[in-house]
DNA sequence: CCTTGAGTGCTAAATTTTTAGCACTACTTT
DNA sequence: AAAGTAGTGCTAAAAATTTAGCACTCAAGG
């Protein structure tokens, strides 16, 4: 199984998600506090557990407490993030979105960090030929 | 007031958004059509009009029918989405996402389209300096 | 014109999500 | 070793969502 895919989530659950992939974890309390319009501290605990039963997530102890992680390797929750807002908001065009986040981000960019963003262009070039 | 972000949207106004944004505009029908787990044809319509009702779609008649478009411009959609998106996934690295995004889809792309790419880096480059 | 088909709005039932609260366990402190 | 604190699991009520169905409108065809 793994993957009904995210589109499956309610409401609660995306909120849930986003913040423990921008984290990487999260405690409940944590959770919580991030969480728009917090619920009761014991909502977000029996959300979290039924989110880990559904297999979204997965915990640790840390001492006493919990600390919640996604069960997907972030590295493909970004692949599957990043596909479909490709498809969804680009027409799956790679160069489009690429523009758009320039443009998004534009002012916060270093000449640096532009350059190691062309070395990356370059080196797929080459792989492609 | 216009916009509850889209992190109040249910499951299926999410799912309905997101067909919507794709095709830039659709019929109940067409919805329907797209939905996964599809519901009864009238149930799609009900969510339609009420989606209407919160402002996140507006419609106009082609001939008889509705046909339901973004009340937000597709531009202004993109980019909550792309910032959500690197904020949530990319520690808001557009490097990172730019190399995630080449990763994804290295063999679909063109020398052309590389081409192109590597000329909005340089021009982003111009403009920073 | 009358009937039929394809659309619409509305209402209320069914289902799912979301929530609070209680009962329990395990440390810590005194 | 008793009491207090901070966590957990579970259950069921409340709220929100999703759904189906009915009543209506309008245009087209016979």
């Amino acid at each position: 199984m793994t993957a009904k895919t995210h589109v499956n989530l309610s409401r609660r659950e995306r909120q849930i998600m986003d913040i423990i992939h921008e984290r990487g974890q999260a405690t409940a309390a944590e959770v919580m506090e991030l969480l728009p319009s917090p619920p009761s501290y014991s909502a977000v605990r029996a959300l979290l557990r039924l989110m880990e039963e559904k297999g979204y997530l997965r915990h640790e102890t840390d001492g006493v407490k919990y600390v919640y992680l996604p069960t997907l390797a972030r590295e493909k929750a970004r692949k599957s993030a990043l596909k479909q807002m490709l498809q969804t908001f680009f027409d799956n065009s790679t160069e489009q979105a690429v523009a758009a986040l320039l443009d998004l981000s534009k002012s916060r960019l270093s000449q640096e960090e532009l350059d190691r963003m062309s070395v990356l262009i370059d080196e797929a070039r080459k792989e492609g030929r």
